[in-house]
RNA sequence: GGGUAUAUAGCUCAGUGGUUAGAGCGUUCGGUUCACAUCCGAAAGGUCAAUGGUUCAAAUCCAUUUAUACCCACCA
């Protein structure tokens, strides 16, 4: 016999445990040995950014993921979990520029683009040695044979597909339009990459000039120097005469013509109910400003300075500054009317918090409202991106876990704007377009997979949006990585053999990425393929911290996954990330969380190695075990009911439930209550056995490492990883049950007798379901406190089941409420209540019904509302009755 | 400003119209050489946020209120 630790001690087993997983080629469908017929299933890794480390955020989705995957692989299904990581552009380089800034002083502009790239490159892929390394230490049972990267060339090929594709069905433009500018990133930013913070700030009250009839309000008086109207609400009796008049005014910048528009969307109760109109610098003014055909004059630059059209006085001042000094003029000409504080939201760049600039720019937009037709996609016909993705959600053809999250999609969709994908950052996917004569009348454009021949043509600098290249992500990833001896996109499609993993079965991730992400797969892919990308999406909450916070740096509450698998183990880890929530909650995690999950594997492991080191021979059970006591069946019976329950909470994207059923069949019947009974009661090795072959299988999606463990202990058998799933036998007979529980008390009562059990200790009854005993009297209420077996007299065998089993203490008549496992009692009383009284209300109805003169006076629509009632009843009933029929 | 959630034991959460509302942790008490102290047993602890309604029956459905969280918009 092989010596068996007595604690469970995750550091000696993980590596190893992952090492043979790796080695024996299972992660790979390919190699799994599968039924003919087998279905698939396949989940496409949110690839990580290669920016360091992985987080809490990413463990979660891993341990998710994971139980998945080991769940379907385990009920034989062709099951593939391909894993990558994103090059997450702007987030990549902007880490890479810090570290540069901080180490040595230098910019990226400083080392020019090639050698800064070649920095980028190699951090990316340190970075991605680190993930990886990490990955596997939280047991993921992916496919690294096809581990693929956005920036990889098959990769890459797609990307540049996708947007010769759109650009020639007209989806992507190139035009001027106002974007969200990031002066420190350098770079656009999409709406959804801008974020908000509450400050405070100053509302200003002034006029133009001293001869202005009225005076604005702003929190951004620099941007006046920009301002070409003002506009007012058409409503407003103070200001109507003004409209359609226009002003001269100079506060520095030169004089600048103010014409007076209309506009609705003015509210008259702000401020002076009067509002400059910039409509270089704001997305609103400048769409007054198209309405009214005015000139936009840019007087904020891409490095956050003014710029010469601001005038002399301002020009290179940081908009603060030129703020400033703008404030400090208008209140020497007395100009300033009112200065008040309020709260509003700035928006910040959300990589860095720098204050986001609108400013006009000449951008590649992906238009969200266009109307295509294309051949062979059913999703494109004469519709829109926006309406085909509405679509797939509202014909419930993608499944999004939990449903509430289709209404903030929905909504999204509807509100979406056009979509900047151009970037003016160095790493990630060059636009595919030359230029040849760029900015001049002549310029010519060329959009392709390479550049066009004959002289002179440069391509764009941008770069792609990295969202662009992650809403491809669950295709391209499944095609394959060569692409040189195909023809063309559809060769390539249709020699790509592990497209039949596409769609996938499921995409899993958290749910603050929906948009980001989700959603422009969803886009993308319906467009490039003409199918959804997955079936089901399941989103996991955040991760937050004990007291509920978000895990920030500032607040030095960060949780490092790996610290706590150091501690605990990976197991405890992820069962703990994962019990406890349901989906779109946020999670808390803290140690005593995970420690208490660390007990129950440890318990796991000595459950084991009792039954390992107790039985005469460690062998596998194929067959149901032949039944010697009462107590066996009762616990295989229960074993039945658990497979049943976890497999249907597994199935149902339950993953809490079925965790909690496991636990409590293996701490609390097995443990507890079923091997004290085997001490006593000999010869049970099968069914130990058995039980522990099973268990090991419905534990292991959840605690892979341990269970893997333990089961080396069936040293002739292969990985349990790759074992079938346990399948519930027929459940016994509820009377037998029922005779179970009498036979399992008197079995108590046969041990105190032969003083194997301390007569006065109280005997554990947890035995049924978990749950203890109580005793009643006969009006049915609780007599407080535990039964004790000593004062019960049990009753005989014989007795009809669906009572309660009684007894007498002290003179008063008790029953026995069984609940749990056997809660036919339980069942029958409830069901009685409920007939009585639903046929309480049928008679008063029907007397109300036969009433001659309600029937006459009340109405009609009530009249035949209570009809109807009664009807429903009736049928209530019936069924009811049915089924107390059933249980007796 | 618009929206979506959530509110159940000291804490973290189950409970998806039907008995007497549950679990884990924590607390208190008792035990423990014999798989496991990473253990075992027991107890205490609840106006199911408030109010009103629907229903034969409400923690559960509806409305209002309060509190909290998140998302979106606006940022004149």
């Amino acid at each position: 016999m092989k010596e068996i630790p007595k604690a469970y001690n995750p550091q000696d087993v993980e590596d190893k445990i992952y090492k043979k997983w790796e080695d024996s080629g299972y992660f790979n469908p390919d190699n799994l040995k599968l039924a003919e017929k087998a279905d698939y299933f396949s989940i496409s890794m949110p690839p990580p950014n290669r920016t360091g480390t992985l987080h809490t955020g990413h463990a979660i989705m891993l341990a998710y993921q994971d139980l998945m995957v080991r769940y379907n692989r385990l009920l034989g299904k062709k099951t593939l979990w391909l894993p990558g990581t994103d090059h997450a552009a702007i987030a990549t380089q902007a880490k890479v520029e810090k570290e540069l800034y901080k180490k040595e002083g230098k910019t990226r502009h400083d080392l020019g683009k090639e050698n800064f790239l070649q920095k980028v490159v190699e951090f990316a892929e340190e970075s991605k040695n680190i993930i990886n390394k990490q990955v596997r230490k939280m047991g993921s049972s992916c496919d690294w044979s096809r581990e693929r990267y956005t920036l990889d060339e098959g990769l890459t090929h797609v990307v540049k597909k996708a947007f010769i594709k759109m650009h020639e069905v007209g989806l992507i433009y190139r035009g001027d339009r106002i974007v969200n500018w990031c002066p420190h990133c350098m770079s656009t930013l999409s709406d959804d990459e801008v974020e908000y913070q509450e400050t405070k700030g100053k509302f200003y009250t002034f006029k133009y000039a001293e001869d202005f009839p009225f005076a604005i309000s702003t929190t951004r008086p620099e941007t006046k120097l920009g301002d070409t109207a003002v506009a007012v609400n058409p409503k407003d009796k103070r200001y109507k005469k003004y409209i359609g008049q226009t002003f001269t005014i100079n506060i520095g910048a030169g004089e600048q013509k103010i014409k007076i528009i209309a506009d609705d969307s003015v509210d008259m109760k702000l401020g002076t109910g009067a509002l400059g109109v910039t409509p270089a610098h704001s997305m609103i003014d400048y769409e007054m400003a198209q309405k009214n055909n005015l000139p936009v004059i840019k007087v904020i630059g891409e490095d956050g300075k003014m710029t010469a059209l601001a005038g002399k006085k301002y020009q290179g001042l940081y908009v603060l500054a030129a703020r400033e000094k703008l404030v400090n003029w208008l209140e020497e000409k007395g100009l300033i009317e009112k200065e008040e504080e309020i709260d509003m939201n700035l928006s910040v760049c959300y990589r860095c918090s720098t204050a986001v600039e609108p400013l006009p720019s000449k951008q590649w937009f992906i238009d969200v409202n266009k109307k295509i037709t294309l051949t062979d996609n059913k999703y494109f016909q004469n519709k829109s991106i926006k309406e085909a993705a509405l679509g797939v959600i509202k014909d419930r053809e993608i499944k999004i876990i939990p449903q509430k999250f289709e209404h903030d999609y929905f909504r999204w969709l509807e509100n979406l704007r056009d979509w900047c994908i151009s970037r003016q950052i160095w790493f990630g996917h060059q636009i595919p377009v030359w230029y040849k004569n760029k900015g001049r009348l002549n310029e010519e454009i060329f959009v392709g997979m390479n550049a066009p021949k004959g002289k002179h043509w440069v391509q764009d600098e941008d770069t792609l949006d990295t969202w662009f290249s992650s809403g491809l992500w669950t295709f391209s990833t499944l095609m394959d990585k060569s692409f040189v001896k195909y023809n063309s996109w559809e060769d390539w499609v249709k020699g790509s053999k592990d497209l039949e993993f596409h769609p996938t079965s499921v995409m899993e991730t958290g749910y603050d990425i929906l948009f980001f992400w989700v959603a422009r797969m969803i886009i993308q892919t319906t467009f490039m393929m003409g199918e959804i990308p997955f079936e089901t999406v399941y989103l996991h909450g955040l991760v937050r911290d004990e007291k509920g916070r978000k895990m920030s740096k500032s607040l030095g509450n960060v949780v490092d996954p790996l610290d706590l698998i150091k501690k605990y183990g990976t197991d405890a880890l992820r069962v703990a990330m994962i019990t406890g929530t349901s989906a779109g909650a946020d999670t808390r995690l803290y140690d005593e969380k995970v420690e208490g999950f660390r007990n129950f594997v440890n318990k796991l492991w000595n459950i084991s190695r009792y039954i390992l080191t107790s039985v005469s021979e460690i062998k596998r059970i194929k067959d149901k075990p032949q039944v010697k006591t009462l107590a066996d069946e009762w616990i295989l019976s229960k074993l039945d009911l658990v497979i049943e329950q976890v497999t249907k909470d597994l199935d149902k994207f339950n993953f809490s439930p079925a965790s909690d059923v496991l636990r409590d069949f293996t701490w609390n019947d097995l443990a507890d209550w079923y091997l004290e009974i085997s001490k006593i009661e000999k010869d049970k090795d099968e069914i130990l056995l058995y039980i522990l072959e099973r268990l090991l299988i419905l534990w292991h999606p959840f605690i892979p490492f341990v269970t893997e463990a333990i089961w080396e202990n069936f040293e002739a058998d292969d990985l349990v990883m790759v074992q079938s799933y346990p399948k519930a036998e027929k459940r016994v007979k509820e009377a037998e049950e029922f005779n179970l529980i009498v036979d399992i008390i008197s079995l108590i009562r046969n041990l105190r007798a032969e003083n194997r059990i301390e007569p006065a200790k109280k005997v554990n009854v947890k035995l049924i379901g978990g749950k203890n005993v109580k005793l009643l009297n006969d009006q049915g209420e609780i007599i407080k406190g535990l039964a004790r077996i000593d004062n019960l007299e049990i009753l005989n065998k014989g007795e009809k089941p669906g009572q309660s089993v009684g007894g007498v203490v002290s003179g008063v008549e008790v029953y026995i409420l069984l609940e749990g496992l056997v809660d036919k009692a339980k069942e029958t009383k409830r069901l009685t209540k409920e007939i009585e009284s639903i046929k309480n209300y049928i008679s008063r109805l029907e007397k109300k019904l036969g009433n001659q003169e309600f029937v006459k006076n009340a109405p009609k629509e009530i009249v035949d509302k209570e009809k109807v009632k009664l009807k429903e009843q009736k049928e209530k009933l019936q069924k009811m009755e049915e089924q107390l029929k059933s249980i007796k």
